[in-house]
DNA sequence: GCCAACGTTGGC
DNA sequence: GCCAACGTTGGC
């Protein structure tokens, strides 16, 4: 059972449209990053916890948290030929990309900002504050209980 | 097997 | 919309 921070684009998708897909939940597709993938692929398993991160918006920051339904898996979208998230170089025997189920788990009451994270001595070791640009990234126990309390 | 070039990301 | 940081790629 791990921990992790995933980033997201609200107006492509917000924590309200996780919300709205119910217990489902949602593929989060579309992960175009090396970085990212790794994470994606090699560690991102079932039933692990996922802070929602609200990025390129007025208002930057943790909005809630989710939980993986499954496994990951290899993203369909990279064999559509007709998807913006289509790779040419990927095949069904070496995919490259990775992506995984999630279904909506608590919406926090105030957004934990960027700002007040990188000022928070308790989170000086999170990689969001260590490395930016990095759209899925492990989170530990002690974050996890931290950012929630 | 080195390493320069590339694509992606995301705060500002 | 700039540009810095990152992992991967691929020519040599």
């Amino acid at each position: 059972m791990r921990y992790w921070l995933f980033k997201t684009e609200p107006d492509d998708i917000s924590l309200d449209d996780i919300r709205a897909a119910g217990k489902k939940g949602i593929r989060w597709d579309g992960i175009r990053n090396y970085q990212a993938r790794n994470f994606l692929r090699d560690q991102v398993r079932k039933g692990d916890g996922v802070l929602i991160y609200h990025s390129q918006c007025k208002q930057v920051g943790i909005v809630g948290t989710a939980r993986t339904l499954g496994d990951s898996y290899p993203d369909p979208a990279q064999f559509d030929p007709q998807s913006p998230y289509f790779d040419p170089k990927a095949t069904p025997d070496s995919p490259r990309w990775y992506c995984v189920d999630i279904a909506f788990e608590q919406a926090l009451p105030t957004t934990i900002s960027l700002a007040s994270i990188k000022q928070d001595p308790a989170l000086s070791d999170m990689v969001l504050v260590k490395q930016g640009r990095l759209s899925v990234q492990p989170v530990t126990d002690a974050e996890w209980r931290y950012l929630l309390s």
